[in-house]
DNA sequence: TATGAATGAGGTTTCATTCAT
DNA sequence: TATGAATGAAACCTCATTCAT
C-alpha cells in the first residue's frame, strides 16, 4: 500500500513516477523491471521511491491496481452503452469485441497484463492476479447471473464454469494477438489471415452451445463475411 | 539446439547437466535460474555449458524439450490403455484424470510446467511453449480427429476451437491445485473442498454440450454427487 | 550537546526520544543505529531530531551519557549502603558482585555500554568512552584515595595503577557473561560452569595481593569452594 | 575459508588483494570497510573478490588470520632472543617493551588490532577475537607455565588470572598510545608527558606483586627515574 | 574438449541530513 | 518550533559469458 506521502504528493510528481513505473514493468514484468530506470525516467531520487512505497513489490502492486481499474472503469462504462439486457449471447459477442478492441488500442495496459500474468515470482504473481481476477468477476457474474435469471442460460447450466472459462478466455484474447505461440490453433497471434473478431465469434459459439438455453439462436458466424441475413433463422 | 558436443558426450555426464537444470529451473524458472548452480551441481566446469549449448536459453529449451517429450511419452501409453476409441468424452474424462493424477506425482514435471508457463522472458516463453503447444496438438488432434470420424462430435463442431480449448484446459488443471490464485472460482486449489475430478468433469461437461453430437450421452456428474440425474436429459 | 530547544522540551516528548534512543543503540550501536528508527519509535518528526541535537553523534554522546548516570547514582546508592569504610577489599568485593549483579539484570544498560565499547567509529567511541571513564574515576578515585588513607592499602601501592586495571576489570566483568569469546580463560561467558561470583574473588584476590597492605587479609576464596584454606597464610 | 581459486592465484595479484584489503579494514574495520575500495584499489574486479572468498566476512577473517600470525611469528622470534628462561619478570617487562615497540612500528598491525577488538557485528568480531586469543594463550601459557615451574610464580598463583589480565594488557597497550580515552589514567595515550616503557614497568610491579615469589625481587622502577630506591624493599 | 578465472554492470534498499513550509 | 519530503551515495553480492590454457 503506498504510504501518506505518496497520497500527499503532488499531481505532477505522482503522474511522472506512475508512467515511468507502468513502462518499465509493462516492459520488463515485476522480477526484471529496475527500480534505477524508473526513478531515472520518472526524473526523482531513488530513495523518492522508498518514501512512496514500502518496496518494489509494494510499487508493483500499486500499478497493477491502477491499471487494472482503468481497464474495468473503461469495460463497465461500455457495458452499459452495450445493453447488457440483450440476449446474453450476442451481448457477449459485443463485450468481447471491445474488450480485445481495448488492449488493441491501448499496448500499455496490455503489456502490463501480460505481465502480471507471466510473472515468475510466486507471491507477486499470486497477488497481482487476485487483484484482477476479482475485478473480473465482480464484473463477470452479476452479467452472467441476469443472463441466467432471464432465460439466456439454460437451467442447469454451470454457471461458475462458464465464469472459469471466460477469466481463461479474457486474457487470451487480449494478448494472443500479440503473444506469439499463444494461439498455434485459431490462429490469433497470425494477424493477417484471420480476424480477432472471427475467433471471438467461434468461442461464443462454443460458449453458447455449452450453456444457452436450447431454443435461443445465436448470431451465425456468417454474419461478419458479408451475407448473413438469415442468420435469426436457423 | 545443443552442440554437436552434447550428442557426442557420456551418458553420465549428460545425465547430471539434464538433471541439475531440470532441478534448478523447475526451481527458479528461466530468468531467475543460475547456470552457476547448475553447473557446480552437475559436477562440469561452467564453461563446458557453454559448450554443449549456445547460451542459456539454448539449454532451457533443450531442457524444457526433454521434460515435455518425458510426459508425452508417458501420456502416450495410458492413452493406449485407456483404449482411446471409446465413447470420446468418456475417454477425454479418463484422460484428464489421469493428467491430473500425472502431475500430482510428477512435482518436477509439475514446477517445468509452470516456469515455462510464468517465465517473463518473451523470447523464452515463445520457445518454450512453442515446444509444449506441438507436443499438445500432435497428441491431441489425432484423438479429436478420430473422435469426429466416428461420430461422436458433432458434424458441425468446431474442432479447432475445442483444440484451443483443451490448449488452456490442461496446463490448468495441471498447476491450479497447486498455484494459489489460479482458480477463483471452481476452487481447484482449495484441495480440501472439492475434488479435482469433479472439476475435471464439469469441464468434459462442458465440452460435451458444446461439441458432442446430441444424441450422444455423457456420464452423467451425479456418478459423483448424485442427485443431478436430469442433467443427461438436454 | 543538546541544543536549548531539547532544553524546553516538554517530559514526554524528551522521554519518548531518550527511550527510543536508548533502544535503538543498544540494540544496534551507534554506526548501524538508525534515526530513521528512533524518529518513527519516538513519534516525532526526523526534522525535530536535528533540532534536539547537532546530529547522530550527539544523540549518541547524550544517550550514552543518560545511560552511565543513572548507572552511577544506582551504584553509588549502593556503594552508601554497603559501607565503604570497611575493609578495602572486603568492600570491593561486593562492590564487584552489584556491578555484575547490576548488568545481569538492566540488559538495556548492558547493550548500551557493550555498543559503546565495540564502537567502530573512532570519534564516537572516544568521546562516548571518555564520558564513561570520566564518571568511572570519580567514583572509584576517592574510594581508593579512602582506602589508601585508612591504611587498607600499602603505602607504596600505585595507585593509578590499580585504577587503570578497575577501569579493564569493570566493563569485563559487566560484558563478559554475554560477550561470546571475551573471556577464554577464567570462562565468565560459560554461565554453567564458574560463577561470575569466583571470577570476582579471584580477581580481588589478584589487587588484594597486589596492592593491599601486607598485614590485611583477605576472606579466603574458600568461603565459596571450602577447601584453600591455606591462601590466607601467605 | 579462501577458495581454491584464491590458493592457486599468482603471488602479485594475491598480495595486491591482501593489501588493499588489510588497508581498508585496518582503516574502517569489518562493517564499515568496503569491497568496493578493496576492489578498486587491489585493481581487481569486483566479482573477483567473490571468486577468492565467499563473502567479505570470509575475507575479514583471512586477512584477521594473516595479521595475526604475522604478529604471532614476530613475537616468538623475539621470544627466543630475549632468553624466555630468564627470571620471569625480567623477562615480562622486556617482552611487553617488545610488544609495544612493535605496535608503534607497525601502524597498520595496530589498526587491524583495532579493528578486530571495537567491531560492531557480534559475529564478526567474536570469531576474529577467538583467533586472536588463541593466539595469545598459545605463546603465553607455555611461557607462564615454565615460570611457574621453575618457581618465578608463587606455588598458590592464579595462573589463569594472570593470563586472564594479560589479555587485558596487551591489546591495551599495543593500542592505548594511539587511541585518545582508552588510558584516562596512566596517560599512555599523551605521549609527550609519560613513556610507554614506565607503564609496562608500572604493570608489571603489579603483576610481580600479586602473583610473582615473594623473595623474588623485581628490577625497581628507579632504574627509569632514578629515585624511588626503596621500593624494592618491601 | 574441458576448464575456471576474470569481468563489471546491475540489482534493491538504507541512510543522515537539509530545508521549505 | 515542528514537520517530513527529497536527496543520492553507498552498500554487498550475483550473473552470463569469454577466452587463454
Amino acid at each position: 500500500m503506498p504510504t501518506v506521502t505518496w497520497s500527499r504528493l503532488g499531481g505532477e510528481r505522482r503522474a511522472a513516477v506512475v508512467a515511468a513505473a507502468e513502462a518499465e514493468f509493462a516492459a520488463h514484468g515485476f522480477s526484471a523491471g529496475s527500480l534505477n530506470v524508473i526513478a531515472r525516467r520518472a526524473g526523482v531520487a531513488k530513495g523518492s521511491l522508498f518514501q512512496y512505497f514500502a518496496d518494489k513489490r509494494d510499487l508493483y502492486a500499486y500499478i497493477t491496481d491502477v491499471g487494472s481499474q482503468r481497464v474495468r472503469f473503461y469495460m463497465e462504462a461500455r457495458i452499459r452503452e452495450l445493453d447488457p439486457t440483450r440476449p446474453f449471447f450476442d451481448f457477449l459477442t459485443d463485450l468481447l469485441d471491445v474488450w480485445v478492441a481495448y488492449f488493441a488500442e491501448h499496448p500499455r495496459d496490455r503489456a502490463l497484463h501480460a505481465a502480471a500474468s507471466f510473472e515468475v515470482d510466486t507471491d507477486a504473481r499470486v497477488s497481482v492476479r487476485a487483484v484482477v481476477h476479482r475485478h473480473y468477476l465482480e464484473v463477470l457474474r452479476p452479467l452472467v447471473d441476469d443472463a441466467r435469471s432471464r432465460g439466456d442460460l439454460r437451467g442447469d447450466a454451470d454457471v461458475d464454469a462458464l465464469l472459469s472459462l471466460l477469466l481463461m478466455l479474457l486474457p487470451h484474447l487480449a494478448l494472443a494477438p500479440y503473444v506469439r505461440g499463444m494461439d498455434p490453433v485459431l490462429g490469433l497471434d497470425d494477424l493477417s489471415s484471420e480476424q480477432p473478431a472471427l475467433v471471438v465469434r467461434r468461442y461464443v459459439a462454443v460458449l453458447s452451445a455449452a450453456f444457452g438455453c436450447v431454443c435461443a439462436s445465436l448470431p451465425a458466424i456468417t454474419t461478419i463475411e458479408g451475407e448473413k441475413h438469415e442468420q435469426d433463422t436457423f
